[in-house]
Formats: C-alpha cells, structure tokens, sequence
DNA sequence: GTCTATAGATAGATAGAC
DNA sequence: GTCTATCTATCTATAGAC
C-alpha cells in the first residue's frame, strides 16, 4: 500500500480503479473520500486527477465497463436455437458471470442514483439490453409453446431478480459448489416458466 | 415548507422521520446532509438534534420500525393448515405490503452497510425472522409432499428476491393493477416450488 | 423547542514545485 | 506523474440566547 515516491503511470490508473471499486463497492460512494481511495493505493489526493477528471467519472466508468465487458461476456456465448438449452445456459452464464465480480455488480446495482443524468441514462441502455436478451429467449419459448408465461416483461426482470439473490447468500468454499448452486436455480427457473 | 419561528414539539418529530425517509430513499443516507433534512422539514439544522442523538440514529430507527412494521403485519395473517394456500398468502402480502412503502422498503435494503455494527446485528435479526416465516411455510411443504425443492434456505432467498423485483418497475396506474401483478407472481411462485 | 453562531473536521478539486 | 499546500465549501454536532 505505502509507495515510495515517482512516476508510475502504467500501474496507478489499474490500481485507481481497483482501490476505488473495492470501496464503493464496501462503504458507498457517496460515504467514500477521494483520499480514502488514494491513501488505499498509496499515492497523494491531488495525484489521482491525472488518471480521472473528477470523482463521478470515476464511478460512470467502473459502471460502463462492467456492463460492456457482460453484453460482450453474453454475445460471445454460443448460440441455441433450442428455448430451454438457451434458458439454461442463461442462468449458468448469468450466475458465473456475477458471481466472479461481486464488487462491480453490488456498484452496478447500488450507486445507479449516484449517476449524473447523462451517465445513468448510458447506463440504463446497456442494462436495458442484457434484460432483452433474456426477454428474446422467454418470447421464442412462449411463441413456440415450451413456456407459458403470463408476462414476458415481468418474468424476465422477475428472473433476473431471483438469480441476483445469489449474491447476497453465496459464499466461495461454502455448503454447495458452483454446479450445484446453479442445478438448484435452474429447477425453479425453469418451472417457473415452463407450461 | 418554510416554518415561521416557535415551538411544535408534536408534529416536528413526525416531519423529521418523513423528510428522512424521503431523502435516504431518494439520494443515499451518506450523501444527505442534516442541513438537506432540516430545510425540508423547515427548521434549522440545530433543532433536529432534539429528535435525534445523530444521525445514525435517524436511519436505525426508520429501518426499525419499517422490520417491526411488518413483521407485525405478517404475524396478523390469518394462519392455515394449507401450505400451498400459505404461501399464496404470503406472496400476497409480500407485494402489497411493500408496494405500499418503497421508500422504507428502498432503505432498509440500501442502507444496511451505513448502519454501526450493533444496529446491522439488530435489523439483521428482524430481517431473519421475516425469511424464515416463509421458510417454515416451504419447509412444511416440502414434508407434505406439496413442495419440490432442492434447498429451503435457497428457495426462501429466491422467493423473497424475485418478489422484490416487483418494487423495481411497478407504478400505480401503470399497464397492470395490483391484483393482477399477484396473480403472475403467484403463478411463477407456484410453479417454481410444487412437486 | 427553535434560533443563531460556531467549533472542529473533512470534503472535492486545483496550483505550482520537483 | 507525484508531491505539498491550499482554496472554498460543506459536514456533524454543540453552546447559549430567547
């Protein structure tokens, strides 16, 4: 943490972003002070305005490039024309990929208010994009009468709110794996939805 | 808004818990100040220290009352034998009696990191007793033979979670009435947990 | 019970030396 | 690119007059 003296432009921004993720993500951004963060990566306040323009670019960013780097995550997954194979392998998709960056997700869903108008509403787009690629799926398994599922709207933000229940409870090295944590939440997903 | 000078000892305190709540639910109990509450109640900052030791005491309170609130509601729930009948109930309630309070429902779901470490044990504990009402129901009917569930615990989580979702998009006088929102919740619900 | 005034700490952001 | 120093604003909380 303690840093001597001198320039290291090639690792200070990296450890900007990472400081600064890890304590929105643990106190909130508005009860975190910018000398807090560079106290965590050991550099002077005044020194981390040469790798952001001020403190709200610094969470509009750590937002967007968590969103962009799941939409990307999401079309490179292998396509299915199958409804129920692309319904589960949205839940593993869904449950890996967030629980790998619990700290981007807990800012992506806490600190939205703390977005200035412009940058929620950049923000917004992309969530509103992953919400329709499950949206996509639900519809073509309605369509095709492998679902039956009284809203497809409601049902996708209605799935999308069950699987986020995992981060709250699941913890690395805990009483179930991965593969069984994920077993269990395509059961009731997929009853859920299923005629 | 704005107060003319003098005492109003029995309605003041109601104001301050109110604009409270409206503001932590709105811009995040760390980023309001005392000076933003009191110009809304109309007094000066000074005076809400009449009310309030501090302002942690302020939020602990709010979200205290809001877990004694409900669990206070839930145990006036007529009880029943049935346990799918139960958890149609409790489903029920769930969305109703949380649509009915956002702001209260917002914060106490925010906000548990900005509480000290005594009041988080508290709050948490109330929170406990709410999920594990619904557990019991699950539990129940998992033992009946009603239920098919891989984990309790899990299904508790999952439940309570995809319900609160509703408290995301739902708007009074939107596309769906109250009634109808329940019934594509229960029907989800219900198929994710039966047998 | 509310006011004014203020103590004492801390915030975001900038200027200029090195 | 980082430092020290600082500007200006704001914060929580308290003291004492009315």
């Amino acid at each position: 943490m303690a840093r001597t003296q001198g320039s290291h432009s090639d690792i200070t921004g990296p450890r900007i972003r990472k400081a600064a993720l890890n304590l929105f993500a643990r106190h909130g951004y508005a009860a975190v002070s910018m000398r807090q963060i560079a106290k965590e990566v050991g550099v002077q306040a005044g020194a981390l305005y040469n790798y952001t323009p001020d403190k709200q670019s610094l969470l509009y960013r750590l937002m967007r490039e968590h969103m962009q780097d799941l939409l990307s995550a999401l079309n490179a997954l292998e396509r299915c024309d199958d409804c129920q194979q692309a319904l589960r392998r949205f839940v593993g998709f869904h449950i890996r990929f967030h629980l790998q960056r619990p700290d981007e997700v807990f800012i992506a869903y806490m600190e939205l208010r703390n977005l200035s108008p412009e940058n929620f509403a950049e923000i917004e787009d992309l969530r509103r994009q992953y919400e329709n690629a499950l949206e996509d799926i639900l519809h073509s398994g309605q369509q095709a009468g492998q679902f039956a599922i009284p809203d497809t709207k409601i049902a996708t933000l209605a799935v999308i709110a069950m699987l986020n229940g995992v981060m709250t409870w699941y913890r690395s090295g805990g009483r179930l794996s991965l593969d069984e944590v994920e077993q269990i939440y395509w059961n009731m997903v997929h009853k859920a939805v299923t005629a």
